[in-house]
Parts: C-alpha cells; structure tokens; sequence
RNA sequence: GGCGGGAUAGCUCAGUUGGCUAGAGCACACGGUUCAUACCCGUGGUGUCGCUGGUUCAAAUCCAGUUCCCGCUACCA
C-alpha cells in the first residue's frame, strides 16, 4: 500500500541579509512537522529555499561592488548553511535563480497573458507629464494635476496587470467553504474584511524600474513581479510545466498539503498565491498557516542595540538541539514568542538539564549501580506502575492530537509531561530504599525495567523536534544494557557566565561583521528622476510648533499649529504613535509649506512635517542642524 | 475611521455548550529525599477573573455600556 503523500513548505527566505533567529525558526517548525509527518508513515516532500531577485538585492550587490547574482549566491550558501546547521530535513532547497524556476516562470507568465489573465495596461490613475507623477483619482485636483494644476492624462507608464476579480468570486467560495484553508483563523477574517468582501484590486505583475529580476520575454524591459515569482516556487521546485511536461513528481505531491508562512505574508499566500493557481488551473494548497513571530524580549532586534541573536551563534552557545526545543516551545500557536539570553538558560536549565537530562542519567547510574547496566522485567508489579504506564501509552496519541492541530509547543509539553511523570515514578517508588533489601531486588528491577521503557518512548516521540537528542538518549538506554556512564545530555548552565559570555561576544563585535551595515541603511522603492526644476517648485521652510494637539477621531493624527515666519499654519501629521503632543511642541521642523491644503479625518492640513521613517516605520522629525528661526527657507 | 482579537496568580498563559472551594508551567517559600547535572518529589496564593450595569437559582464564561492594549486596513499631505 502506497504511503499517503505530504507536502510542506516554508517562505522562501529574502537573500538581502544572514538571517536571524527568527527567521530561521520557521524552517525548524517545518522540520519539526515534515518529521513527525515522516515518523508517522507520510511520504513527505519538504521544499524551502531563497527568494533572489528584486531592487534591494540590486542595489546591495552594487554597494558590496559585486554582481547580484555573485551576492546572492553568497547569501543563499549563508543561509542554506544555517539551515543545515538547524538540522533541518527539506528534501529540496530552490532558488529563484535557478534556471529551471526562472524558465517556467517565464512561460508561466506568458500562458497568463496569452489566456487574458495578465494584461498590459498602465499604472492606474492619472499622469502629469511636467511633474512626471502618477496620482490616483482622488489625488487630484479638479480633476488637475495637484501639484501644478495642469492637465493630466490616463498613465502611460506601462505595466502587466493580474485580473484578480476574475477569480475573487471562486476563492470567497474556497475559502468559506474551506474553513481550515486559512490558519490561524482570525486572519481569515481580516483577509475577507480587508480585502475580498470590498473588492479585489486588479495586481500589477511587472516592474520597469530595475532590471534584477526575471525578465517578461516577450517584453524584456520589463521584470515579473516579485510575488509572481516567489509564490511560484512551490510548483515549479516540484517540476510544474504548465505547457503540460509536469514531472510525476508534482503530480504525486501537489497540491500542497501546508504552506508554513510568517503572519505578515498571509495576504499573498491566501489571495494572490491561490488566484495565480486558478489562473493555471491548479488545485489549491491544502492549508496555509502564518505562524507567529519570534521577538527579542526587550523590544526589536537591532544591530545597533549589538542583540540580535544569530542560530549559529546560540548554537554555539547551547547547542543545536536546546535552540530547537526553545523556538519550537516557547512559539504558542497564535501569539508571538520572546527570546532571551535570560529565557534560553532558564528553558535550558529547567527542561532541558533538569527534567530530562537528569532523568536520563540519573536512571541510567542506578540500572548500572544495582544491576551492572541491565535489567528485565521480573513482573514484579505494584499498583504505581500501572499509572506511569498509562501515561507512556498515551502520550503519542496526545502528540498527535496536538501536532494534527499545528500545536508543535503543544505538542512537545506531552512529551515532557512524561518525563516529569518518571520523575515522580522514581520518588514514589525510591529504588535506593529497595537496593537496601535483597529481597526487594526483582520489584526494583521491575522498576527500573519500566522507567527505561517510558524513557524510551518518550525519547522516540522526542525525534521530531529533537533528533540528535532522541537518538543520544536511545543510544545511552541501549538494547539491553545502558552506556556505562550516562554523558550529560545537557550542562545546566549559569545564565551570570553565559551572559559575560555574551557580553564578550558583542564587546569583541565577533558576531557576523560583514552584515553589520544591514540594521543601518535601507532601500525604498526609487521613484523616476526630477528635474531641478521640478525640485523647485517645492518650498520647504523651518516651522515652529506652538501648540498640538491629538486628532480625537483618529489613531494616528496629530494637529500641531506651526509657526512658519509670520504665519501659523495648522498641519496634520501621522506621527501619533511616535510622538506626544506635548514633546512635540517647541520642535523645529523642516516642513513643505506650498502642499495642497487637503482634510485629514476632517481637519484641515496646510502643508507636511517630513519625518524620516526606517524599516520598521519608527518616524523621526528633521529637524535643522543648528538653531534657526521659525520660517528660515531650506534649499 | 472600518473590521477583528485580547484584558485571569510575580511572569507566560489554559479555562469547552454558564454550575460545585478559578487552573497549568516558570519563579518564589517551606518540607521531604539522596539514585542523579545542588537534582527530584510534595506543600503553599487573601488572584477585585479590566471597569459598570443586566439576564440567571448560578457568570471568568451570556447581554449592554465603558477603559486600555494588539492585529489587519484606510485619502497616516
């Protein structure tokens, strides 16, 4: 009888940078499901891989005064290396360089176009030729350019577009009538609410203004759009041919059975992903789960703070195992997880070394002390073994449980209730107040006889999530007889010398010195160039601000009344989040004066503070360098 | 502004269709034990179950209102 098949995969990982801790726990929860899947008689196919192409990549290469693909190249080993590192089991690593991938992505393309799901059409909205600006409908003015009030036309800037409402209708249908399609479920609500329910935009699919992508073959200025070609990875990685030529491999594994995403890419793996698919007439992935994030305890990881955390660095610390069981216990199923150097040696010293480890040794030492390393099971019974022994039968079935829910930490907890079960086993039984009593010797044998077979299953459910410990405790239990002396599974560990450690490490700034520019730049989207000309129509001056205020109707507005010269102006900014009023006022700022007068959430807005924002969206205000005086010119 | 979720022990969270003295893990304290990695086992909370009303014999659990937090989203000029 042939094995059921399944299919996982993770996000392909972005080559801009080494990858962190938190982007490497979503490989290990893969590992951790493709493996059980395994152990459960599945025949699992488990795909994860790069994401190479795009404008950052293009311009990083350029910085590091390398080709893209000599960047990439380097970056993919990096993080295939830290895969490998992790233990992971993917059976198939891609990238969107390969050359097969780049290919079918090509006529993939093509066969959309051709059947009228792509067309070429123009950058939505209207085109001021002078300013060289696209605006949306409601930008404009009068139906005028809002900057000159000249004439606009329809865009000409061409582009491919993706007829998304073609399909809208049939995936509100998949997924209403798919309930498990969408994991956690509360996002399946925000992606109807948000998105489906008021109406699919139409997507553009191709890029004229960089050249680091795959290009449209029969319109090479132009590139595929980066989700086109990620998405599509989880076809073609499995030999998809939508000329027909698909391998038997992906016809034996497709569709996929989980698509493990980070909850921040949900909306591409549960709108466009299966809209592209219905495009080509594919069957839809089973299940797509946006796992949560793995977030630093005292707030983001930064470079600049010296806290982010590595894999390869906490392996070197712990180990490659504890890192495992740590990302995989401390992630609940719906919220987001914190790490620590604090919270890995507590894990570490409480599950790891503690519950398990000693168990493990301290189980091992007596069977080698009373019994020369080997025992039976002398049926000499007693009404405590049956309680130890229903909990070791039962434990799988509980991991299933949890694990057919996606409940990995869940799942794990079963595991060491056990544990902590022959702990227990152990007090209540007290084999060293039997080895007193030579007549004792065969319940005290019997005892430990059972210990050992609970271990033993424990520590074969445990493969899964920890394989090399799994296999290290199986050894040290043997067939028969015990290791002679039990190797310590697990040091404990003093978090004051792990720290110093830590400290070290960061003062030395040992830890990946090539990437540490990442935290430090970032790239945007370029827009098309100006002239000096246009550059001068802007007036930009320094403001005071006297007086702000909240915007009560909003969550992110601020009022501020600005001096600029002689006049005050009222100016509406989103900087809530970053900025109180009350800091606020006294502020020089660099503001653009001649904006368009415009309402925001009903109140009037006479021109624009300009804030810098980072890559997490934290605003900073400019402000001049030296004093200047309220209305000074900036140019 | 729209939609959705949350608010329970020092910390992280469970609490099913409302029902007996509200739970788990970690941390902490005390006790026991010694095979073991100073480990393991046991015991210990007087927790306003965000706040206010309401329904009910009975509400953390249902309803209304309210405060605060979070997620997604939005013309965040």
């Amino acid at each position: 009888m042939e094995k059921p098949k399944y299919y996982i995969t993770t996000a392909i990982a972005y080559t801009s940078g080494k990858p962190h801790i938190g982007n490497t726990y979503e490989v290990v929860l893969a590992d951790a499901i493709a493996r059980y899947r395994r152990s459960q008689g599945y025949d699992v196919f488990f795909q994860t891989g790069t994401d190479e192409h795009g404008q950052k990549i293009e311009i990083k290469a350029q910085e590091a005064g390398v080709s893209p693909k000599e960047f990439v190249d380097h970056v993919a080993g990096e993080i295939k290396s830290i895969w490998d590192l992790m233990n992971t089991s993917y059976d198939k690593f891609i990238r969107t360089t390969d050359e097969d991938h780049e290919r079918q992505i090509q006529k993939v393309f093509k066969k959309l176009y051709e059947q009228g799901d792509i067309y070429k059409g123009y950058y939505e909205g209207m085109y001021c030729t002078p300013c060289e600006s696209f605006f949306t409908e409601s930008q404009l003015v009068d139906g005028k350019c809002p900057d000159c009030g000249r004439e606009v036309q329809p865009a000409r800037e061409e582009a491919y577009f993706f007829r998304m409402s073609k399909y809208a209708d049939r995936l509100i249908e998949h997924i209403n009538t798919h309930p498990e399609f969408i994991q956690p479920v509360s996002r399946k609500n925000e992606m109807m609410n948000n998105f489906l329910l008021p109406g699919l935009q139409d997507l553009c699919v191709s890029r004229t203004s960089f050249k680091w992508g795959i290009p449209v073959d029969f319109d090479p200025k132009h590139v595929v759009y980066v989700w086109l070609d990620a998405l599509t990875n989880y076809i073609t990685g499995i030999g998809y041919d939508c000329g027909g030529e698909s391998t038997e491999q992906f016809q034996k594994y497709w569709p996929a059975d989980l698509h493990l995403i980070g909850k921040d890419i949900i909306r591409f793996h549960t709108i466009y992903w299966p809209i592209f698919l219905m495009a080509l007439d594919l069957p839809l992935p089973k299940q797509v789960f946006g796992h949560p994030w793995l977030l630093q305890g005292d707030g983001k990881m930064s470079k600049s703070k010296g806290n982010v955390l590595y894999a390869d660095t906490l392996v070197d610390f712990f180990g490659v195992d504890a890192v495992r069981y740590f990302v995989l216990h401390e992630m609940p199923f719906d919220n987001d997880g914190v790490i620590s150097w604090e919270l890995m040696v507590e894990r570490i010293n409480s599950d790891l070394a503690n519950t398990l480890g000693n168990l493990v040794n301290r189980t091992i030492s007596m069977t080698n002390k009373y019994f020369g390393g080997s025992v039976e099971d002398r049926g000499a019974a007693e009404d405590v073994d049956a309680d130890l022994k229903a909990a070791a039968e039962r434990m799988p079935q509980l991991v299933e449980q949890k694990m057919e829910e996606l409940r990995v930490a869940d799942a794990i907890t079963e595991i060491f209730a056990l544990f902590k079960r022959c702990n227990k086993y152990i007090d209540e039984t007290m084999p060293w107040a039997l080895a007193k009593d030579e007549a004792k010797k065969e319940r005290l044998e019997t005892v430990l006889y059972n210990l050992i077979e609970s271990i033993r299953k424990g520590a074969a459910q445990l493969e899964p999530f920890m394989p090399e410990t799994s296999e290290k405790i199986l050894a040290q239990l043997g067939d028969g007889k015990v290791a002679e002396k039990p190797e310590i599974l697990f040091a404990r560990l003093d978090l004051k010398e792990v720290l110093a450690k830590v400290e070290e490490l960061y003062a030395q700034g040992g830890d990946a010195p090539e990437s540490e520019a990442d935290d430090n730049v970032i790239d945007i989207e370029a827009k098309p160039e100006i002239t000096f000309e246009e550059f001068g129509k802007m007036q930009f001056q320094v403001g005071e601000i006297l007086e702000c205020e909240a915007v009560s109707k909003s969550k992110k507005l601020l009022c501020s009344k600005v001096r600029v010269g002689s006049q005050v102006k009222q100016i509406v900014s989103g900087i809530k989040a970053h900025y109180t009023p009350e800091e606020m006022v006294g502020k020089k700022v660099m503001v653009l004066v001649n904006l368009k007068p415009a309402k925001l959430a009903g109140v009037l807005s006479e021109g624009m503070l300009l804030c810098a924002e980072d890559a997490e969206g934290n605003l900073a205000l400019v402000t001049p360098e030296k004093d200047m005086p309220a209305g000074a010119e900036i140019c």
